[in-house]
DNA sequence: CGGCTAATTGAGAGACGTCAAATTTGGTGG
DNA sequence: CCACCAAATTTGACGTCTCTCAATTAGCCG
């Protein structure tokens, strides 16, 4: 256990303010301190990082604390699919409770600090196991909702509509007027939406021209989030 | 609690011999314990039964006995998209464990029987909760799992690797030469797989007239799952 | 046997992918 | 600060896969 501390950058980490507890106020203090009885390390990451890499052993998962990851899975001819932007306060790379191996690869799309904990730590944990489990169930069902969420635009929705919902979803809660950092190439999101670059780029020139949206120094900023929003629903 | 079991055709439940605990030697008998302690109804649906709607309370989780159901989201325009097929063993409707409303709508493909927990009845559990918690969250990692495949599917395949494919799950297990009822309509299959009737029937068509599978009485078999498989995967 | 729905098949259109070229961007070194 | 290069993005022309619309056939139940 301490040989993962001491063999790196890490650090032990501290479970302080994560968002990992939102709306789990009931639990929040045993769970809260489950986790940090756990022997973790805090470890940083360079972007453009292989953090794991499907199909290898998943003896540890992760609490993203700063930056973006994408999680994703390649298909036997090459095509790579990414499943999901993880954004901070969200876990990641929990195959390891039930597989042996990771099912996606993470990789980080910018500088990133993460916790990382083996799994091996919770099985031997004693009293507080059962409150982390509780946690990892809740974002499992919380994952499980925005996977199915996703399938639903995959499969039941053309290019623009995709995009567009996109946009609205990575600018949600951005106050309007204001622009967002778009950390994801044209190249990232067609493989986030099953696209092709051309004509994700395409479409965001065609909704430039239209005055729908702006994008000046990699940041994005919704123009008219109303038409956006008929784009994304209604067709 | 005693309501539901009365109300209507239920009765106690037993949770003898159920493939939700498949793979989980080491906690099985303690999770068995716990969940034949709650309070459970055994009920009986009808085929194509809406067992319940996306966005009303989600007050219990099911656990499949028999038959088949399917699990689907509906865009605002109106197209359904299937997110999962549940088999007998599996369980579904848990989102009650973290949100007040059904993600999706449950609906039977053939009469089913099933056994209704009420969410209440888990929180209220005492001793053996963390061992039903445990299993949620193994479930929901399978899911995820799952989910995670099909993102692959729909976003980076063409209907035929997305229709071979399926196919080739459908009749996973089967003893080759023998035929699996195929329990889903083309339409069905369509709203599984991102694409339309006209297009699922075409690659029927074709791949029969190739010789590479059969169907009659609503019984399909794959006479050539070599090449299928090759269809599936590489392109 | 008749009537209904599901499934098949065809023709045509449109959306998206593919390929290739032009343009922009970002980083690096002079 | 500018020139230069590689990579990312944009744009255009074209092909094709899949959808759409419509007509036909098959399957099922009364």
């Amino acid at each position: 256990m301490d040989e993962q501390r001491s063999a790196g950058q890490g650090q032990a980490c501290v479970f302080n303010e994560l968002g990992f507890f939102a709306g789990l106020a009931e639990d929040y203090l045993q769970a809260l301190q489950a986790l940090q009885t756990l022997e973790s390390d805090s470890l940083h990451y360079p972007a453009a990082e292989t953090i794991y890499q499907a199909n290898t052993p998943a003896s540890c998962f992760y609490v993203l604390r700063e930056g973006h990851i994408k999680l994703s899975k390649t298909t036997l001819n090459g095509k790579e699919q990414i499943i999901k932007i993880v954004r901070p306060g969200e876990i990641f790379g929990f195959d390891g409770f039930v597989d042996q191996l990771y099912n996606q690869t993470a990789v980080t799309l910018r500088p990133v600090k993460v916790c990382r904990i083996p799994v091996e730590q919770l099985r031997s944990l004693r009293c507080y196991r059962h409150e982390v489990e509780r946690l990892i169930m809740v974002s499992c069902i919380r994952e499980l909702h925005y996977a199915d969420n996703r399938l639903l635009e995959l499969g039941a929705k053309r290019s623009g509509e995709r995009l567009a919902s996109f946009l609205l979803s990575w600018c949600e809660g951005v106050t309007p007027g204001a622009g967002t950092p778009l950390i994801l190439s044209r190249l990232e999101i067609a493989q986030l939406l099953g696209l092709t670059i051309e004509t994700v780029s395409r479409l965001f020139a065609q909704w430039k021209r239209q005055g729908l949206i702006r994008e000046q120094n990699q940041t994005i900023q919704i123009l008219d989030s109303r038409y956006l929003r008929r784009l994304a629903f209604s067709s």
